[in-house]
DNA sequence: CCTTTGGTTCCATTATGTGAAACTTAGTCT
DNA sequence: AGACTAAGTTTCACATAATGGAACCAAAGG
């Protein structure tokens, strides 16, 4: 949903629609928009001109929709290649999911909640857009329980403050308490668990990517399904898990500048 | 690089400067997007606050280096997720790759360049430099061809200004004359070759997705290696490859309005 | 033929963006 | 240190560019 407090100028507003029709979903036509938005008839249509003509929108003539446009995936590709940690963690993802045989996945944090910037996946080689740049929720996922059981207690609670809190399954952490209880408990721990907390069967284990300041950079787990193992099978691989996570963060440290021309 | 013309309204020089950004590739000082643009000082200043702001750039306080930001990531998730062709085009990608054994693109066009938006590695996977949101020129790559081939006249021209040209190996087509005479014989034939005319030692056979009112929706690849195949091994797919296409091309069409609310 | 719904254009008003210049650091040289 | 320079940030008078109510147009529906 939009309503993220304050759209700052002219661009702002022009993200906020652009926002509005990704969260749509699918092609959505003008006055469908018009219903959602705050902005007039006018300054609506002339924002959607603006968006279609840079191309970050795409109208399509005969049903009359706009939909996200193709110049955004080329941003992202872009987004994703520049980012500190997604293109130098890739040779260990290979690693880990080697290793350990089954699904990988590298996250971030994005404003309270997970964003997912890499995958390998036991099965499917390779998977692109389709997993990388999916969000999902902070509070019951291993990654996102991860980062934030290391995060400062500000960020922490700013992001409390943004979870919804749906219970999922029986199992999942469905209040502040219960989950910074389980933070303090990660701390010490060193890693986090999701047991099935977000949906039923799928278990992983999860450990903070964290910089040598203590910063948080992102979150590395592995997960798997209740029919192929167990928490305590997933536990025993914790170490590999950090050592590996350590050797991205290590990395991510020492990418000072790669020279320049 | 940028200079596309006319950047209507403030929106338009914005996401210029994000252009701007991506464009250098790594994470860039303020200074050195100064020296690029044609904004002035405190402009530029202005837009890399607004865009810092709205988690479309992001900046790094230690370096004092702007870089893309994650938001784009998730809009592209969303982009690529409600685009008309490539969610529902991987199944058969899949299917295809699981029978050619080799790796297998899906692309579209945008703005003269080829967009690759999704791809199957080949069971031994070939490290190449195509994913997901890369762009490559349309005028020496099989996708590229196969969708100038079958676009309109004044669509192809329009390409045609805007390629380079460059000649990457010796098999590469450096001329528009060169290119509007393979373009005829690829719209008798139906598909469209790489031979070697981008990188050597990789080749590839490609057909354009049509739409039936013969709209170019994309082009379908299957590419492989001079070591592994030969242009003939690859046209003995040829079919195989139409047939693909023919059926994401109907799935496409069919899928008009799958029903709102 | 008249009405409604959905989309586009006009244009006076004013908010917004603009950019030269002044200012504040942080860094370098002597 | 002190003086100089480069890099980044803020100010402010001004003009441009965004705003949105209202008028307009084009299909669909009665």
């Amino acid at each position: 949903m939009g309503s993220e407090g304050h759209a700052d100028g002219t661009v702002g507003k022009a993200l906020d629609v652009l926002d509005m029709v990704a969260s749509h979903g699918r092609p959505v036509r003008f006055s469908d928009l018009l219903e959602k938005s705050p902005y007039p008839k006018a300054t609506l249509y002339r924002f959607l001109q603006t968006l279609t003509h840079q191309r970050m929108l795409a109208f399509d003539d005969d049903r009359g929709t706009y939909a996200l446009g193709v110049r955004l995936v080329r941003l992202a590709h872009a987004a994703w290649a520049q980012s500190s940690l997604a293109p130098l963690a890739r040779p260990y993802l290979d690693e880990l999911a080697q290793e350990t045989g089954e699904t990988v996945h590298l996250a971030q944090m994005d404003l309270g909640q997970v964003l997912y910037v890499d995958k390998r996946n036991a099965a499917r080689p390779v998977e692109m857009f389709s997993q990388a740049g999916k969000v999902g929720p902070a509070y019951c996922t291993g990654v996102g329980k991860a980062m934030l059981a290391f995060m400062p207690e500000s960020a922490v609670e700013s992001a409390i403050s943004r979870q919804s809190f749906h219970r999922f399954t029986d199992q999942t952490l469905n209040t502040p308490d219960k989950l910074r209880a389980e933070l303090a408990v990660i701390r010490v721990r060193g890693h986090a668990f999701d047991r099935e907390e977000h949906e039923p069967g799928i278990i992983c284990c999860a450990v903070p990517i964290l910089a040598r300041s203590g910063r948080v950079l992102g979150a590395l787990s592995v997960t798997s399904t209740t029919a192929r193992s167990t928490l305590v099978a997933l536990e025993a691989q914790a170490d590999l898990i950090k050592t590996c996570a350590a050797r991205i963060a290590a990395e991510a440290e020492s990418w000072r500048f790669p020279e320049q021309e």
